[in-house]
DNA sequence: TGATTATATGAAGATTTGTTCATATATTTG
DNA sequence: CAAATATATGAACAAATCTTCATATAATCA
Protein backbone atom coordinates (compact mmCIF):
# COMPACT_ATOMS: atom_id res chain seq x y z
CA UNK A 1 0.00 0.00 0.00
CA UNK A 2 0.51 3.26 -0.88
CA UNK A 3 -0.58 5.11 1.80
CA UNK A 4 1.48 7.82 3.87
CA UNK A 5 2.36 6.37 7.68
CA UNK A 6 1.22 9.25 9.13
CA UNK A 7 -1.34 8.98 11.88
CA UNK A 8 -3.70 11.81 10.86
CA UNK A 9 -5.36 11.86 7.43
CA UNK A 10 -6.38 14.65 5.20
CA UNK A 11 -9.85 15.27 6.66
CA UNK A 12 -8.54 15.48 10.47
CA UNK A 13 -6.29 17.64 9.95
CA UNK A 14 -8.04 19.87 7.76
CA UNK A 15 -11.18 19.77 10.22
CA UNK A 16 -7.90 21.01 13.07
CA UNK A 17 -6.84 23.33 10.83
CA UNK A 18 -10.29 25.13 10.55
CA UNK A 19 -10.93 25.34 14.51
CA UNK A 20 -7.41 26.66 14.96
CA UNK A 21 -7.25 29.13 12.85
CA UNK A 22 -10.56 30.46 14.13
CA UNK A 23 -9.52 30.17 17.29
CA UNK A 24 -5.97 32.25 16.71
CA UNK A 25 -6.59 35.75 16.42
CA UNK A 26 -5.75 37.93 19.85
CA UNK A 27 -9.59 38.81 20.37
CA UNK A 28 -10.72 35.78 19.39
CA UNK A 29 -8.86 34.24 22.13
CA UNK A 30 -9.44 36.45 24.47
CA UNK A 31 -13.08 35.87 24.34
CA UNK A 32 -12.52 31.88 24.64
CA UNK A 33 -10.72 33.19 27.72
CA UNK A 34 -13.41 35.10 28.90
CA UNK A 35 -16.00 32.56 28.41
CA UNK A 36 -14.05 29.32 29.83
CA UNK A 37 -14.63 31.40 33.26
CA UNK A 38 -17.90 32.63 32.35
CA UNK A 39 -20.98 30.98 31.84
CA UNK A 40 -22.53 32.86 29.68
CA UNK A 41 -21.67 36.88 28.72
CA UNK A 42 -23.96 39.01 26.63
CA UNK A 43 -22.57 41.12 24.13
CA UNK A 44 -22.15 44.25 25.59
CA UNK A 45 -20.08 42.38 28.87
CA UNK A 46 -17.19 41.03 26.69
CA UNK A 47 -17.04 44.33 24.26
CA UNK A 48 -16.54 46.26 27.67
CA UNK A 49 -13.79 43.66 29.37
CA UNK A 50 -12.36 43.33 25.92
CA UNK A 51 -12.42 47.52 25.19
CA UNK A 52 -13.58 45.85 21.76
CA UNK A 53 -15.69 48.12 18.85
CA UNK A 54 -19.08 46.82 18.85
CA UNK A 55 -19.55 45.66 15.29
CA UNK A 56 -16.32 44.44 15.19
CA UNK A 57 -17.15 42.19 18.16
CA UNK A 58 -20.26 40.85 16.71
CA UNK A 59 -18.41 39.93 14.02
CA UNK A 60 -15.99 37.91 15.79
CA UNK A 61 -18.70 36.34 17.68
CA UNK A 62 -20.61 35.57 14.71
CA UNK A 63 -17.94 33.94 12.81
CA UNK A 64 -16.98 31.85 15.75
CA UNK A 65 -20.65 30.67 16.38
CA UNK A 66 -20.95 29.99 12.91
CA UNK A 67 -17.67 27.79 12.95
CA UNK A 68 -19.18 25.46 16.27
CA UNK A 69 -17.13 27.55 19.32
CA UNK A 70 -19.51 29.21 20.49
CA UNK A 71 -23.10 29.12 21.00
CA UNK A 72 -25.72 32.16 21.54
CA UNK A 73 -28.93 32.40 22.80
CA UNK A 74 -31.50 35.91 23.44
CA UNK A 75 -32.76 37.07 25.78
CA UNK A 76 -34.89 40.54 25.51
CA UNK A 77 -32.24 43.59 24.53
CA UNK A 78 -29.23 41.29 25.05
CA UNK A 79 -27.70 38.09 23.20
CA UNK A 80 -25.65 35.81 25.57
CA UNK A 81 -22.61 33.94 24.12
CA UNK A 82 -21.19 31.29 25.42
CA UNK A 83 -18.42 27.75 24.59
CA UNK A 84 -20.24 25.47 22.62
CA UNK A 85 -16.53 23.49 22.21
CA UNK A 86 -15.15 23.56 25.40
CA UNK A 87 -11.81 22.09 24.31
CA UNK A 88 -10.21 24.85 22.74
CA UNK A 89 -9.63 26.18 25.92
CA UNK A 90 -7.15 23.67 26.20
CA UNK A 91 -5.52 25.27 23.46
CA UNK A 92 -4.57 28.60 25.29
CA UNK A 93 -3.30 26.17 27.94
CA UNK A 94 -1.27 24.40 25.55
CA UNK A 95 0.15 27.63 24.29
CA UNK A 96 0.38 29.16 27.70
CA UNK A 97 2.57 26.16 29.09
CA UNK A 98 4.74 26.49 26.43
CA UNK A 99 5.62 29.81 26.76
CA UNK A 100 8.88 29.33 28.31
CA UNK A 101 9.95 27.75 25.91
CA UNK A 102 9.86 30.73 23.36
CA UNK B 1 -8.77 49.95 39.26
CA UNK B 2 -10.07 49.47 35.54
CA UNK B 3 -8.10 46.50 34.74
CA UNK B 4 -10.17 43.52 33.07
CA UNK B 5 -10.32 41.02 34.94
CA UNK B 6 -9.22 37.96 32.69
CA UNK B 7 -5.87 36.25 33.78
CA UNK B 8 -4.33 36.46 29.97
CA UNK B 9 -2.86 39.38 28.85
CA UNK B 10 -2.54 41.04 25.94
CA UNK B 11 0.71 40.15 24.87
CA UNK B 12 0.53 37.01 25.55
CA UNK B 13 -2.76 36.75 23.76
CA UNK B 14 -0.78 37.54 20.73
CA UNK B 15 1.86 35.48 21.23
CA UNK B 16 -0.06 32.50 21.66
CA UNK B 17 -2.37 33.94 18.07
CA UNK B 18 1.22 33.71 16.12
CA UNK B 19 1.81 30.28 16.84
CA UNK B 20 -1.56 29.35 16.44
CA UNK B 21 -1.59 31.23 13.18
CA UNK B 22 1.45 29.39 11.89
CA UNK B 23 0.42 26.00 13.25
CA UNK B 24 -3.30 26.64 11.72
CA UNK B 25 -2.85 25.29 7.97
CA UNK B 26 -3.40 21.44 7.01
CA UNK B 27 0.25 21.14 5.47
CA UNK B 28 1.74 22.87 8.25
CA UNK B 29 -0.12 20.07 10.35
CA UNK B 30 1.04 17.38 8.45
CA UNK B 31 4.50 18.64 8.98
CA UNK B 32 4.48 18.81 12.46
CA UNK B 33 2.74 15.34 13.14
CA UNK B 34 5.29 14.09 10.88
CA UNK B 35 8.45 15.52 12.91
CA UNK B 36 7.04 14.51 16.27
CA UNK B 37 7.74 11.06 15.03
CA UNK B 38 10.65 11.37 13.16
CA UNK B 39 13.45 13.11 14.92
CA UNK B 40 14.40 14.38 11.46
CA UNK B 41 13.63 14.46 7.57
CA UNK B 42 14.81 16.42 4.92
CA UNK B 43 12.94 18.16 2.78
CA UNK B 44 12.78 15.68 0.04
CA UNK B 45 11.59 13.09 2.76
CA UNK B 46 8.36 15.61 3.73
CA UNK B 47 7.97 16.39 0.04
CA UNK B 48 7.46 13.07 -0.76
CA UNK B 49 5.32 11.49 2.47
CA UNK B 50 3.22 14.80 1.94
CA UNK B 51 2.88 14.76 -1.83
CA UNK B 52 3.42 18.48 -1.47
CA UNK B 53 5.06 20.12 -3.94
CA UNK B 54 9.10 21.04 -3.08
CA UNK B 55 8.77 25.21 -3.44
CA UNK B 56 5.49 25.21 -1.56
CA UNK B 57 6.96 22.92 1.18
CA UNK B 58 10.24 24.60 1.11
CA UNK B 59 7.95 28.08 1.53
CA UNK B 60 5.93 26.30 4.50
CA UNK B 61 9.15 24.99 6.77
CA UNK B 62 10.87 28.19 6.50
CA UNK B 63 7.85 30.03 7.29
CA UNK B 64 7.63 27.87 10.08
CA UNK B 65 11.60 28.29 10.61
CA UNK B 66 11.32 31.71 11.07
CA UNK B 67 8.47 31.75 13.64
CA UNK B 68 10.24 29.63 15.89
CA UNK B 69 8.60 26.25 15.37
CA UNK B 70 11.39 24.43 13.78
CA UNK B 71 15.04 24.25 12.89
CA UNK B 72 17.04 22.97 10.46
CA UNK B 73 20.48 21.97 9.85
CA UNK B 74 22.35 21.15 6.76
CA UNK B 75 24.02 18.41 5.90
CA UNK B 76 25.47 17.87 2.27
CA UNK B 77 22.79 18.22 -0.28
CA UNK B 78 20.31 18.13 2.31
CA UNK B 79 18.61 20.04 4.40
CA UNK B 80 16.92 18.30 8.06
CA UNK B 81 13.69 19.49 9.76
CA UNK B 82 13.22 19.07 12.93
CA UNK B 83 10.66 20.35 16.27
CA UNK B 84 11.57 23.56 17.94
CA UNK B 85 8.79 23.99 19.69
CA UNK B 86 7.57 20.40 20.56
CA UNK B 87 4.97 21.69 22.67
CA UNK B 88 3.00 22.67 19.19
CA UNK B 89 2.22 18.43 18.70
CA UNK B 90 -0.20 18.92 21.75
CA UNK B 91 -1.99 21.18 19.85
CA UNK B 92 -3.03 18.66 17.60
CA UNK B 93 -3.36 16.16 20.30
CA UNK B 94 -6.27 18.58 21.75
CA UNK B 95 -7.99 18.77 18.50
CA UNK B 96 -7.68 15.20 17.78
CA UNK B 97 -9.08 14.62 21.12
CA UNK B 98 -12.18 17.12 20.62
CA UNK B 99 -13.00 15.20 17.02
CA UNK B 100 -16.06 13.47 18.76
CA UNK B 101 -17.81 16.64 19.86
CA UNK B 102 -17.67 18.44 17.07
C1' DT C 1 34.41 21.39 -15.22
C1' DG C 2 29.76 20.31 -16.45
C1' DA C 3 25.72 17.79 -15.06
C1' DT C 4 22.73 16.54 -11.50
C1' DT C 5 20.31 16.89 -7.29
C1' DA C 6 18.34 19.31 -3.25
C1' DT C 7 16.74 23.35 -1.55
C1' DA C 8 15.70 28.37 -1.48
C1' DT C 9 14.04 32.64 -3.30
C1' DG C 10 11.18 36.16 -5.07
C1' DA C 11 7.65 38.09 -7.90
C1' DA C 12 2.93 37.94 -9.08
C1' DG C 13 -1.83 36.99 -8.72
C1' DA C 14 -5.78 34.95 -6.38
C1' DT C 15 -7.97 34.45 -2.23
C1' DT C 16 -8.92 35.21 2.51
C1' DT C 17 -9.05 37.87 6.56
C1' DG C 18 -9.47 42.00 9.52
C1' DT C 19 -11.44 46.31 10.23
C1' DT C 20 -14.31 50.32 9.75
C1' DC C 21 -18.38 52.68 8.85
C1' DA C 22 -22.98 53.42 8.04
C1' DT C 23 -27.17 51.51 8.74
C1' DA C 24 -30.71 47.88 9.73
C1' DT C 25 -33.38 45.15 12.94
C1' DA C 26 -35.42 43.87 17.17
C1' DT C 27 -36.75 44.67 21.89
C1' DT C 28 -37.97 47.41 25.67
C1' DT C 29 -39.68 51.49 27.87
C1' DG C 30 -41.95 55.91 28.50
C1' DC D 1 -46.11 55.22 18.96
C1' DA D 2 -41.44 57.35 19.55
C1' DA D 3 -37.10 56.98 21.70
C1' DA D 4 -33.51 54.34 23.48
C1' DT D 5 -30.72 50.34 23.69
C1' DA D 6 -28.44 46.02 22.05
C1' DT D 7 -27.01 43.56 18.38
C1' DA D 8 -26.43 42.33 13.44
C1' DT D 9 -25.42 43.19 8.68
C1' DG D 10 -23.13 44.35 4.56
C1' DA D 11 -20.19 47.00 1.63
C1' DA D 12 -15.69 48.49 0.95
C1' DC D 13 -10.90 48.66 1.50
C1' DA D 14 -6.36 47.32 3.38
C1' DA D 15 -3.49 43.88 4.68
C1' DA D 16 -2.12 39.18 5.07
C1' DT D 17 -1.87 34.62 3.27
C1' DC D 18 -1.53 30.91 -0.15
C1' DT D 19 0.08 29.12 -4.23
C1' DT D 20 2.49 28.86 -8.57
C1' DC D 21 6.16 29.57 -11.51
C1' DA D 22 10.52 30.59 -12.98
C1' DT D 23 14.95 30.76 -11.49
C1' DA D 24 18.93 30.95 -8.19
C1' DT D 25 22.22 28.76 -5.18
C1' DA D 26 24.92 25.20 -3.29
C1' DA D 27 26.77 20.63 -2.97
C1' DT D 28 28.04 16.40 -5.08
C1' DC D 29 29.62 13.47 -8.59
C1' DA D 30 31.20 11.80 -13.10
Amino acid sequence: MTTASYSINKEKLEKAAFILKTVAHPTRLAIVDLLSQNEKLSVNEICERLSCEQSLLSHHLINMKLKGILRSEKDGLNVFYSLKLREVVKLIECIEHCDCNM
